[in-house]
DNA sequence: AATTCATATTAACATATGTTCATATAAGCA
DNA sequence: TGCTTATATGAACATATGTTAATATGAATT
């Protein structure tokens, strides 16, 4: 690629350099850190899956058990099982257990908030 | 509530079937359609990556164009158009145009709660 | 109109991510 | 103990998704 940037004013260069050099590191100084985007967009992805979402909803509407949500979601069990594992690493879900079943609801109250502000906005067309 | 997996009526099995009929039904009821699921999934879908997670949040603090967007973050500039189209489509974003350049801005003031609101999540560690 | 430059698009490629099958664990019950 | 059941795990496979490179578009200036 070639350098095809011309500067308007001292300190203001494009291509690939940026236009407006103040907006830049402006903007720099209130971006979090790079680490604290990884882990934000690991977070967002676990609500980017329909089935994952699935279950959070259903999880934001009653504690329920694997066989449950197996039935709910037609889901294979060991389908459901992998994603409340990611769920449950991530702090999403936690789990209890009683007997041979084990009972799976939202760790957060935030998470049905965010969900329901998804769903706002989405449907806002 | 509880009951062990030993089918109470006819219909009522368990092993990929669901233990409780009763919590299922009533959850079933209060789910999105499927179709809805997939929207919200694929509106989430768009925070679950870090770059374009860089750009929305560099956007919730200010209008910036394609150019500043690669400076700022360090990417190529297809890359950078090429998550800007997937976010408009969304409207997640918007944009301007000034004569050759193209500004962009968040579509929606929900957006940069909902960043702020994952942020807090994770932070509470 | 020709040229320059900011942005957009397309298709190929690489990688991440979800699903599946087979199997393992853990708990209750005979 | 053995047996059954609910859940968990591991590895192979399939697919989705982001990145890249090459190229195209469209606006402004000359």
């Amino acid at each position: 690629m070639k350098e095809n940037c011309r500067p308007t004013n001292p300190g203001d260069t494009c291509a690939v350099k940026g236009i407006h050099r103040n907006v830049i590191n402006s903007v720099k100084q209130k971006m979090p850190e790079s680490v604290a985007l990884f882990e934000l967009s690991d977070f967002f992805k676990l609500f980017g899956d329909s089935t994952r979402l699935g279950i959070i909803w259903a999880l934001s509407e009653s504690e329920m058990c694997v066989c449950d949500l197996c039935a709910l979601l037609k889901m294979k069990q060991p389908a459901v099982s992998h994603q409340l594992k990611n769920l449950k690493q991530t702090r999403v879900v936690k789990s209890r257990r009683d007997g041979k079943v084990v009972y799976y609801s939202l760790d957060d109250e935030h998470i049905s908030k965010l969900l329901k502000m998804g769903m706002d906005h989405i449907s806002e067309s």
